[in-house]
DNA sequence: GCCGCTTACGAAAACGGTTTCGTGTTAATA
DNA sequence: TATTAACACGAAACCGTTTTCGTAAGCGGC
């Protein structure tokens, strides 16, 4: 087993001093030719590789980014994750990542634990919980150490910070229009249980392409479900009983369960009622029918959080009037057959 | 902007020694208790935290674990990476991953960077690429630096190090007796493109099903397809040309796809056709019919690579003649609507 | 022979902790 | 009263780097 190489023991090897080692290796112009030669050769059979810990030590830098989501077995948090990932790589960052389990105390601790020196900056969406208790002091304590954050999703405007988002009313308020135009008129809703704002912002673009259309707004047709528990029969009967000619679901998990249970009631999609999900994931892809869906561009949202991060980590020189910015990505609804054809 | 508070600046303010400080924190006997409680109480007002890097500079520890897989956004993947996020964090461990996307060149950089330091051990899933090159020097050498490596899944019998598995050949094998069981003689293979060993197991399984059963073995009924891009048109020639009563897929997007393919084609699932796969995702849980698969536990697999892991971390005193072990986790098949009813 | 300049290198501080080993003060003991 | 042990604390080394500053040696010029 052969341990690591540091300098001490180099400089100890070739008789001379850690700074003349720790120079050389720089190729510093203070050395001399030969003993350059001589310790770049050493270094080299030897393997060195200087340690990260002491270097982030020494420059209070680690070249770590701490990223803390709710969920990672999530297709849009995973995609987002590869964005952030690909782009932190390409610019030689390390990438730590807690997941809070939609829990406000393992967000909290979590971030405490990074904060103490583990990381250069955070990417982070909020937990359920912490949206629900709308408590945004470990997030404050963690910003006015200095240490930049960027919110994504999932954000607040309590704090102040770079935040990426998507446009989540337009985007459902287009993709009604878009139900609307090809001749729907009694269109649901399917939507998480309360807390999540950007549900509620879906919910609401749903009400004013109802609104604007002169579509009467149908509380009857919103269907609320819990988040991540399974709950079939409060589906079953709410399609059972309501009628419908398309339906909006905020996630592509509800979408493609809700498929399931009309075709089993025997309505057919889309002829019968046609369907959009958020969240342009593989199950749009593979279901059958496919389902349409409203691309939230994931990557994109994770490598713009990164680029933001760095920017702001890289620029730390006494950042003139700290400025943050709220970059909105523009969700893209990718039409498959859950929503052919035109009724009428 | 109240910057990090460190021992220097408590022990200025109270006028003692950073010693006196470190010691009165840790609550040493050493120190007198008015003192202690001086300095404790001046800690907590100003939120006093040890710094990470300068402890796991000090002890050679980071308390961070390096994973290093193929993809992200991959169920399987995400589902065992929850699995060591969770254990290791209930251990204290932070997790640095980083994403190999396959390439030979990518997982060896990303181990050298994480090598110097920065990481305590590593848990790994070997890219394809790597697997292809049979090259594994890297590996070998993280290891003769003594650092910790645990594989899963992706394995190789090159490197000497602990390892978890799951009995592919087997289940693969118990999966096609099940169909043959119900009835099905011509049972059909969808499979990758060679060079994954995971892949090359379950098709063993599947021939040694086809022999003990005296079943012939059709190459004609073996398809296969690249990795990670589409390619319908080779699926679809595969189900229109060839005639079978059940398919064997190793992974549940072949199996989902080819599902749907045949359903085009106007055959019945499972009447005509039963369907089983591989990862047992949320693909199979919601698609039409849903998809009998073989479950990789990979939750579990993810939770004993991490408790494998810092096991070896946090004994490392002189471990008495280095003994790996290879953990197998039995896979079990869960049936559902694409398997039921037995033909005859 | 002395001054001053360049060249080539080393000493030491610093990053923020932990830990070992003194050491001065006080009180108990002979 | 002198010896000693307990107590309470500080100095310093150490982890592995980087970087500033100091300085010895060598040399040319006068």
């Amino acid at each position: 087993m052969k341990r690591k190489i540091t300098l001490k023991h180099i400089a100890r090897e070739l008789d001379v001093s850690i700074s003349t080692v720790s120079k050389a290796l720089k190729n510093s112009e203070e050395i001399g030719q030969d003993t350059k030669e001589k310790i770049q050769a050493f270094a080299r059979l030897y393997n060195y590789r200087p340690n990260n810990i002491a270097i982030s030590l020494k420059n209070k830098k680690t070249k770590n980014i701490g990223v803390i989501i709710p969920d990672i077995v999530h297709h849009f948090f995973t995609t987002v994750f590869r964005g952030i990932e690909k782009y932190a790589n390409a610019k030689g960052y390390n990438v730590i990542v807690c997941v809070s389990d939609e829990s406000f105390d393992k967000e909290v601790i979590n971030m405490e634990m990074l904060a103490n020196g583990s990381i250069d900056g955070f990417i982070m969406a909020l937990a359920g919980e912490t949206q629900l208790k709308n408590d945004y002091n470990h997030l404050k304590e963690v910003t006015e150490q200095g240490i930049p954050l960027v919110l994504f999703d999932r954000v607040t405007d309590e704090i102040h910070c770079d935040k990426v988002i998507i446009n989540d009313e337009e985007a459902a308020y287009l993709a009604v229009k878009k139900l609307i135009a090809s001749g729907r008129r009694e269109i649901a809703l399917v939507t998480t249980e309360g807390y999540l704002n950007v549900s509620a912002k879906r919910t609401e673009g749903y009400y004013r392409a109802l609104r604007e259309h002169g579509l009467p707004v149908q509380p009857d047709l919103v269907l609320q479900l819990p988040y991540q528990k399974e709950d079939d029969k409060k589906s079953e009967a709410f399609f059972r009983e309501r009628s419908m000619d398309a339906v909006l679901c905020v996630n592509e998990i509800f979408a493609v369960k809700s498929m399931g249970i009309v075709q089993r009631l025997g309505k057919r999609v889309p002829e019968d009622i046609a369907f959009i999900g958020f969240t342009d994931g593989i199950l749009s892809r593979l279901s059958t029918p496919t389902l349409s869906s409203v691309d939230q561009h994931g990557e994109l949202m994770g490598e713009t959080a990164a680029r933001m991060l760095i920017e702001k980590v890289e620029n730390d020189h006494e950042q003139e009037e700290e400025s943050y910015e709220t970059k909105i990505i523009s969700a893209t609804l990718v039409e498959r057959e859950s929503t052919l054809g035109t009724v009428n």
